[in-house]
DNA sequence: GAATAATAGAGGGATAACCCTCTAAATTTT
DNA sequence: AAAATTTAGAGGGTTATCCCTCTATTATTC
């Protein structure tokens, strides 16, 4: 095993929620081992002030459900700009492929907020020593999810589109419209994909977008 | 004002999210003036510790979003076993319904997980006083929500039932198999609650259900 | 007890969703 | 370059949803 680098980790942590967010930083930063250096509402703030900060932290945690910009579009956008930076995820569903969508947008790890509290000082220790590290709730490690993630692309663009926009009180010509896409194409399209995750209808649809992530029930 | 109930206050606090639990406990009872003396991962386990505890809790701390047992029937459970146990909400979801449910189901406060951590204290102490707490976020006070719910049920039973099951990805037939009814009934009963709250489908009513906590998207 | 309003539900037409089969085009593999 | 796979999409039939109108049957109010 290779020797831990100095602390304190430098940590920088976007949650929308408050009281959760605050009563977190408290508790860590109460071992000593880790300082949290930058906190924001929403992604989009929390780069932005990874930016304005004098320090780059060595970690980020980020929760996935947040408004404006979520988890998953906030570790690509981290990963790009700063590719030696951590990203640990946080989130309350502990689905596969909510760990799956995470692990291609850049984790390098993933935290349940089911989790036991000594998992979070020892997940922010991993990633930041150059390891990766999952939920101990999900005994898939995650190792084998990023060999997954290589494989298969999982959902098509149009299946992505689809998934994205399921959520909306429209019908499949309006959606069809707004995408660009012929109705009759994406009716086809759509039934496959009812296929491919074993449902029947579009409430079927919707609720497996929700519990993947691909439809936000917030902001 | 009522004079203050001597410190420190006795709490149950029911949250399925270890990691947010805990950290809040510690927040909490490093002040001095809250002690956690029930924890539980869902409102059954929790109720089961209240009857197990030697002494009662004077608030319990309701997380909504709960598996096995959410926070609205654990809420109405409380209420009728221990009238004088105070009951405060905790929840991400911000919506006035789902304020309005929480007080039919007999709580003295609600507060959003995005609110700033001093609020905790506060209505905490709020509701032990005998007092009605709203979280800041939300400026309709609760003693109008508590009118307001006196006055309209909101939603009859048979509109209850579509809100419960539209998560299901069954068709109107099967739905009004499972809760006896008749197609037609049902189908018209839909249609009035799709003009009640403003949407077009089946995706419309599902969204407009998880948003106000009628539909789980978890357990 | 009569008048009024809310609720349960039938009928039916229009549209969208669902389900499958079968091409053409584009990609990828060999 | 040929073969195989994947992707876009037309055609068409069946079922479910959507939308409205128009009655009985309860509750409520006057």
């Amino acid at each position: 095993m290779e020797p831990e680098l100095p602390y304190p980790v430098l940590v920088a942590y976007a949650e929308d929620h408050h009281l959760v967010r605050d009563a977190l930083i408290n508790n860590l930063e109460q071992t000593g081992k880790v300082k949290v250096i930058v906190t924001a509402d929403n992604g989009s703030d929390l780069i932005r002030g990874i930016r304005e900060s004098s320090q780059l932290p060595h970690v980020c945690l980020l929760d996935i459900e947040m408004p404006v910009m979520n988890g998953f579009d906030t570790s690509l956008f981290i990963r790009k700009q700063w590719p030696d930076i951590k990203i640990l995820a946080l989130s309350g569903y502990e689905t596969e492929l909510y760990q799956l969508r995470m692990v291609r947008c850049g984790a390098d790890g993933y935290l349940g907020k089911r989790s036991r509290t000594s998992e979070l000082l020892r997940a922010i220790t991993a990633v930041y020593n150059n390891r990766i590290y999952n939920t101990e709730l999900f005994d898939t490690p995650l190792t084998s999810l990023k060999r997954k993630a290589k494989d298969e692309p999982e959902f098509s663009a149009v299946e992505e589109l689809l998934l994205k926009y399921c959520g909306e009180d429209k019908t499949l010509d309006e959606i069809a419209d707004q995408v660009g896409f012929t109705h009759k194409s994406l009716e086809m399209h759509r039934y496959k994909l009812y296929q491919k995750i074993g449902v029947k209808s579009r409430v079927g649809l919707l609720m497996y977008a929700i519990k993947n992530g691909f439809v936000s029930v917030n902001a």
